[in-house]
DNA sequence: AGCGTGTAGGGAAAAGCCCGGG
DNA sequence: CCCCGGGCTTTTCCCTACACGC
């Protein structure tokens, strides 16, 4: 409960309506100093009646005097018209129903009313589901299934245990438990990371590119320059028209030709070791005699469980020197670190633009050749992309996987939900600027 | 009719994750 | 082991069309 409130005023600073969080907390203590010139407050009184236990020496009739009594200084019908009284029960009830959770936080802030408690409720809850969203971001790519609510102490270690990766894809996800979502427990509708792009933003590292880069990578459409700029620090010569970025580079060895390299009957490879050649045909039968002690997946290479294990362990031995980011594979690394450099090596040939990976240009190239490989089997529109195709078909089986918990509306589209969302922060911030 | 707003959908790019061959 | 690379998935952003309420 304790992280809540510093979370609250932490991300409200970095949302773009400013007057949000801190100020609205302390907007609510103002209120309730004001209401410090009646003798107590309304909560208060509520609890005096409600907590008021039964003495016996004093007989029943006392009991339920004492009761009007105390029910009258917490309702004030002298004084509040029938909505205000009406207003203060519907609120301790709405309060009473609240998941034990959100219930303490939402008391500890003692709204005056119902909408103020439903504001409350809702910034809750969207500020839950952005704790979520960070700490899986932090634990990695763990998926977890929403069986279970997970508490503010449990969701680090519990889950971490049962979580379900790889193959093993989650199946639907239970959309049916509308009840439960006020729990936020599920994995859908996350908030953006906002301060994972402490350094540049992606515009800005293009930009950045764009002064050693000749063609602007923005709309460069004319200029075609075929010629890259001439390879800069490492031997990252430049992408050849092809797919290949360091072509000019050197030419493929040669291979040994040897008459006793081992030769695979399969496909005629030949090899130094025997046990290269044993390992190399297992690509040819599937055979796949190592097993990963977590999950059971098996492999043809014995080294391949070491690098798979890491999966499980969470070991991410290559770390990234620009922002300490760790990942499985030196490969993964390069990749990532591109991102930082800003080194795209693969330049198309239609339009001058460059890429850091190769499957970037391809995918790009065909923005150009206009191939889309990925057909609806429903109606048989293409799409360049297999993502495009995926949310395609979700139009037409109407799956919506992706739930706001404030309002329960379920889109198709991650970022279609996140756009929404702003719109419950905005609405919340307006009703905040009423509160004052 | 005219307009603002929110949603749906497509296109493209970028990044992450994991596997496999030599 | 290492090196290299490829395939797949996820995420985000941009832009346009359209429905709907005022
Ligand atoms: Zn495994
Ligand atoms: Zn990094
Ligand atoms: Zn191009
Ligand atoms: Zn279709
Ligand atoms: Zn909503």
């Amino acid at each position: 409960m304790a992280r809540l409130l510093p979370d609250l005023c932490k991300e409200t600073q970095l949302t773009e309506s400013g007057l949000w969080g801190s100020d609205k907390v302390r907007c609510l203590k103002v209120k309730e100093e004001v209401l410090e010139e009646e003798p107590a407050s309304s909560e208060a009184q509520r609890q005096h009646f409600r907590q008021f236990g039964y003495q016996e020496n004093e007989g029943p009739r006392e009991v339920c005097n004492q009761l009007w009594e105390l029910c009258n200084l917490w309702l004030k019908p002298e004084r509040h018209t029938k909505e205000q009284i009406l207003e203060l029960v519907v609120l301790e009830q709405f309060l009473a129903v609240l998941p034990a959770e959100v219930q303490n936080w939402v008391r500890d802030v003692e709204p005056e009313n119902c909408s103020q408690a439903v504001a409350l409720v809702e910034d809750f809850l969207l500020r839950q589901q952005e704790d979520e969203r960070q700490e899986e971001l932090m634990l990695g790519s763990f998926k977890e299934e929403a069986a279970h609510f997970p508490t503010a102490e449990d969701a680090s270690s519990d889950t971490w245990q049962r979580v379900v990766l790889g193959e093993m894809k989650q199946e639907e996800e239970d959309d049916e438990d509308r009840d439960t979502a006020l729990l936020a427990s599920e994995r859908a509708c996350r908030e953006e990371d906002p301060d994972r792009s402490a350094d540049l933003r992606p515009h800005e590292m293009l930009l950045g590119i764009a002064e050693w880069n000749s063609p602007d990578p923005g709309e460069a459409s004319e200029s075609l320059p075929e010629s890259c700029p001439e390879n800069r620090r490492d031997k990252l010569v430049c992408g050849p028209q092809g797919y290949q970025p360091a072509k000019g580079g050197v030419a493929v060895q040669p291979r040994i030709q040897d008459e006793r390299l081992k030769k695979c009957p399969e496909c005629g490879k030949g090899f130094v070791w025997r046990s290269e050649l044993i390992e190399h045909q297992r690509s040819h039968t599937g055979e796949r005699p190592y097993s990963c002690s977590y999950c059971g997946k098996s492999f043809s290479r014995k080294s391949y469980i070491i690098k798979h294990e890491r999966i499980h362990t969470g070991e991410k031995p290559y770390i990234c020197s620009h922002c300490g980011k760790g990942f499985i594979s030196k490969s993964d690394l390069i990749k990532h670190e591109r991102t930082h450099t800003g080194e795209k090596p693969y330049i198309c040939p239609d339009c001058g633009r460059s890429f850091s990976r190769k499957q970037f240009l391809v995918t790009h190239r065909r923005t150009h050749t206009g191939e889309k490989p990925y057909k609806c089997s429903e109606c048989g529109k293409s799409f360049s992309q297999r993502t495009c195709l995926v949310i395609h078909e979700r139009a037409h089986t109407g799956e919506k996987p992706f739930k706001c918990l404030v309002c329960g509306k379920s889109f198709g589209r991650r970022d279609i939900l996140m756009t929404h969302q702003k719109l419950h922060t905005r609405e919340k911030a307006f009703q905040c600027a009423d509160w004052l």
